[in-house]
DNA sequence: AATGAATGAGTCTTCATTCAT
DNA sequence: TATGAATGAAGACTCATTCAT
């Protein structure tokens, strides 16, 4: 009786407005460009989502938790600190690097939309406390505090999402592998272990 | 003297718009709201400016001049490479890093308004050079060819800024000296030198 | 036994918009309040009724029509003109000044939904030959003619109405009881009668 | 400098609103319908009133504010309370009775936007002024409290005002002359004066 | 018959820019 | 030159009605 809402209207939706939304930016992007990059009527929209608003929001609940849960999967698939560290280099951050237009929306106009500061707090924790676990034994971490090496974290993860975002929107020539590689010196450096 | 008077209202006009940018982004500021800050009438506005995104441009314009002439300067003001080093990261940064409004701007909204790549290059370009000098006696960094040490450098400026961006758009507590103890650390261990 | 069910869902829709109607005006009621009011499907709305103006009309005739029987209940019942009369002023009028929702509808929306003037002449006439009647033998209202009575009696009739609608919509202060008390002095003192 | 604002064009929209206000009702009015009536630009409509309700409510407090004016001057025209009675009956009833846009307005959709229990309260009180100062040697009228009085004017007001509606938007056939008529001899009858 | 997703014309309002004064 | 009213395309969103299931 009746149609059922359509799951893949709504995927559709959220895949255009995302695309939208890191080209042009959230307010440069119309309900009408959604339209056409759709093809579904404009009532449509409103059929799956209550506002313009709630695409945005949905777009980066969404695209965090998916991001979160696969940091989780990389985690677990490890059994030491030191390898589950290394997947998260070598494996998760390549990955999501992948995923330009949730990085743009996340670092631009997501601000506006969630408390992202809550998001990079999760992360940035459990970062910390995979390294903090790894350097029990070394002496090399142990004279910085957790505010310090959050802010390290931070400075690493903010620069690396948004050398890769530049990369793409201009014509800087950013190779990924080199920010890859760049990191693991700098933490194999700062924490004396190899990775 | 009717000149000078121009001035200043050009320069109120940059100044509010500015300010208004950084806080609401551009799309979100109506030249209405550029009126109201200023207090000038909206034909005025017009004067001086052509479009809207006109007064953008030149506020990343003369903000970047600005930026890079301070850089200059700093760099113009010492002697040995080592020293120039020193002020760009204990001078240059945490002056730069006061003016949140033009961080905010450059890394949001600036890539649609002008090629902020050539801008970046330029300063990337002076930074490499000057750690080239000094690590021609070391051999820790010549491993590295010039895209890799460029690549660092974005990461860390690009880090760096939007670190600070986030720390003040939302909770998150980030200590400018943490950044700049952070960045002094890296480039010591990764070059073998003390600053 | 469906027939049955269906009926109710009919008297539901109508009892429901009677009062959205009357509370917030036909324009500002749309189809979803209705929908959410009632608790039916909107499909169900369309296979009762073929359009939000016809529920209003059918609300409209429905009311008037109850309302119209009640007044031939209420004259029927009783043996005298004089009695009619009084019958009219002390059971019939409190009766309907209760359903303030009909009311409300029937002098603000109606008229652009039937030919209410029509309505307003049946019942005018009604009340004009009984007056006539009782009057025969007095002289005081001889003096009037037709069309003179039955502004006297819309002028009253929609005055009463409306002083009670006003009363619910704002806080103005109105006794039902003294409007009746109003009513049956002017008609004692006019006709020369007592009630 | 720069053109000034058209007191004409204001006073255009206000009528051109009033009257489709009156006729169509608020919400079935739309800003496009008074763009066609006025032949203004839609911008022009919003450069002289925020919003379609502001539109609204300037309609009724300067149709009020006017109403009121010309009610006291008709009471200040007159030396004794009789003749000031008389006026408001024969001069001042009559040139509101003309303005039907307006009492229509008020008696529809004015309710939403003014608290019109006060202005009637207003002018409930003064005329109850008038009558208690007239009838103070009469003992007709002193058996009746200030509250009854009241509501014996509001449904003659409402009435009076509500017939006249109804004859314009129907084909109701009332008089003002009748109107008036009636009024005037329901008050010689309840307060045993001749006007 | 029952259901509720689909539809798109229409709603009010905004706003960058122009131009009469 | 200075001013701010004039302009109308474009914005987000609504909603009565239809129709596929």
């Amino acid at each position: 009786m009746a149609r059922l809402k359509d799951e893949n209207k709504r995927a559709l939706i959220l895949e255009a407005s995302k695309t939208l939304f890191s080209k042009q930016g959230f307010f440069n992007t119309s309900i009408s460009d959604i339209v056409k990059a759709t093809n579904l009527p404009v009532g449509s929209i409103y059929t799956y989502f209550p506002s313009k608003d709630e695409i945005m929001k949905v777009i980066v609940e969404e695209g965090w938790k998916d991001l979160y849960d696969r940091l989780l999967q990389t985690v677990s698939s490890q059994e030491s600190d030191e390898s589950k560290l290394k997947a998260i280099i070598e494996k998760f951050l390549p990955e999501i690097l992948k995923d330009v237009d949730l990085i743009n929306i996340l670092l631009s106009e997501a601000i506006a939309f969630t408390k992202i500061e809550e998001k990079i707090e999760v992360l940035s924790t459990m970062i910390y406390e995979l390294i903090r676990s790894i350097s029990k034994s070394k002496p090399t971490i142990n004279g910085f505090n957790k505010r310090f090496i959050e802010t390290a974290l931070m400075v690493f993860f903010l620069g690396i999402l948004n050398a890769v975002r530049l990369s793409r929107a201009s014509s800087i020539d950013i190779k990924e592998a080199d920010i890859i590689k760049f990191l693991k010196i700098s933490i194999e450096n700062s924490m004396d272990i190899k990775i």
